[in-house]
DNA sequence: TTGAAAGCGCTAACAT
DNA sequence: ATGTTAGCGCTTTCAA
């Protein structure tokens, strides 16, 4: 590989002229930038950030790490955000994941360490709270996890209890007063802050809530549950006295629910209305009628704690505490 | 941070003594190891990967450069793969995605260039053909496409041949003889495939084909498709001469044609047989009925790519050419 | 504006 | 079995 030296000797000039311009630096005649320029581009030289690194103690490179299952493809867009706005940045993304798996999680620490990474990006595939082992040494930013013993910790996370209020209120404001929710299973934080948002949307309202028309979607503990929201929803519309809007937990839910409906003769929205949570369009917008929903912003998430990270390492101390980003609806034809 | 000298120093050996154990290289007494590797403990040493990659010009690191777009999550298990492969061979993973995009491509080739990558995987997310702007300079293996100039270039994919031919025969083996086939973009190489080994498996049985039934699930150009699989289906099951069995280009594809047999009453199975393709699990485990369809090998595309680059890296001159993987059939509920 | 010297952390190639 | 020397490609520091 051809080295800086190269490129000195080509154009006869000394190494550290040869540095300053691959890195910008002034002090550099107009006519000796263009002539290392030229030779740089001829040899094809391209700088050796492993040398680099030695020197700078800077890596250029950012570490994501991610605690992905293979059953939830959806959040990918975090990795985009965060990819999109780290390469503009002109640094890298060094990608692990620990499949959930501790042992795993800890050699991926190690890696990053060895790779002397400048920041940490560390993901989780759905909205939880997450508890170190060891606590992180280098600069962290949380991506939809917030920290179980740190809440300084700089955080991005969807704002699950807003984007339940605005669901709530849709329905709502279609003029629905017997609306149902088939939710996530309870445990998880998505669900309890947008039953929260349910709740207060519902009362802001003065419409009653009937106990019987909140049921969850999934059985199991987390990460092992199964889908019964077809069964539930059946359930709940079978009998005359029935909800005529039903909320979900997600997608997946309310695609189930459309089933449900259209098993019954209901028709939707006109029977009755289906919101959907997610905006995962592989669903959301290919299911008939196509869902209304609301959209968890994961690509601004990523694209958030991406630049947060990068403020931090330009050093920024301001960049502490939980950032929550809205959750817009989409307003497609179920509800 | 702390450096080999640093461990050296504290044990009282030479810097090289310690390199050897961190290195696992033999040549030292088992008491020496000993105590380096209690003082590594303590002190809390790790490599320098960047200082390595000076001296020993390999990085340990592979490339990944994806074409992911934001409305096709599938195929992470790709990436999820790649991961374990390269993690098990103590590799790091370098990521990267072009979005499409050609200028971007060249900025991570470059960047791959300056980490002094050891190899690159470049993975497309729908099987294609794909060719080179300039040829990559280092080892490089395509993972779910082939290279359209190259056709010795180590590459992996799916093999929707047979797996087109598997689908088919399902049907014809339930007994079926009235089959039709909503496909994806014919202009997509895996549903040149399929459509190829759908004819080859018809014949085979002597099953005649009906044109009409074989009709394209999407509308428009590549990278731009509208599904307008409902309306076509519908459209093929409202005659009273209709197919009993409907081979899909996608899981996606098959989840508008249970929708448009329901609005149709039509009951599946028992009056209409649907078959999926790719096993995305999120739609296809969760549609109701679940669909029996034909599973993409992903996450094993993932691992054989990473192991062929792994091979290659490792002096293996044999991993030359295009290995195509076996696509299962998974069998639920719908046909 | 330019360059010379030194050294970052590590290992290759030799000694010992 | 262990150590010495040199140098990888780069930047820092300081001098010219």
């Amino acid at each position: 590989m051809v080295s800086i030296r190269d490129v000195a000797a080509h154009v006869g000039v000394s190494d550290k002229t040869v540095s300053r311009v691959a890195n910008n630096e002034p002090n550099v005649s107009a006519r000796t930038k263009a002539r290392v320029e030229a030779a740089i581009a001829t040899l094809g030289y391209v700088p050796n950030m492993g040398a680099r690194l030695v020197r700078t103690n800077r890596s250029g490179v950012i570490g994501l790490i991610t605690d992905v299952v293979s059953t939830t493809p959806n959040s990918v867009d975090i990795i985009r955000g965060v990819q999109d706005r780290v390469s503009a940045a002109k640094q890298s993304l060094l990608i692990a994941n620990t499949a959930g798996a501790s042992e795993i999680e800890q050699r991926i620490w190690r890696t990053f360490q060895e790779h002397r990474i400048d920041g940490v990006l560390f993901a989780t595939m759905y909205h939880r709270r997450v508890s170190f082992v060891s606590r992180p040494t280098m600069p962290t930013v949380l991506v939809n996890c917030t920290a179980a013993d740190e809440p300084d910790m700089p955080a991005v996370v969807p704002d699950d209890y807003e984007g339940g209020y605005v669901a709530t209120l849709r329905a709502l404001d279609q003029g629905h007063d017997r609306i149902g929710f088939i939710t996530l299973n309870p445990k998880i934080i998505a669900a309890e802050l947008r039953g929260k948002a349910f709740v207060d949307a519902m009362a802001s309202r003065g419409v009653a809530i009937r106990p019987e028309w909140v049921r969850a979607g999934y059985l199991g503990a987390i990460g092992e549950e199964r889908l019964c929201a077809y069964d539930v929803a059946r359930d709940m519309l079978r009998a005359t006295d029935r909800p005529t809007a039903l909320l979900t937990g997600n997608d997946q839910i309310a695609m189930q629910c459309l089933f449900a409906a259209q098993s019954l003769g209901l028709r939707v929205p006109q029977d009755l209305a289906i919101i959907g949570f997610d905006d995962f369009q592989m669903i959301s917008a290919q299911v008939i009628p196509p869902l209304t929903t609301v959209a968890l912003p994961y690509y601004k998430i990523g694209e958030r704690a991406a630049d947060r990270l990068l403020a931090i390492l330009a050093g920024d101390a301001s960049e502490a505490g939980v950032e929550r980003l809205p959750c817009p609806i989409v307003v497609r034809a179920s509800g």
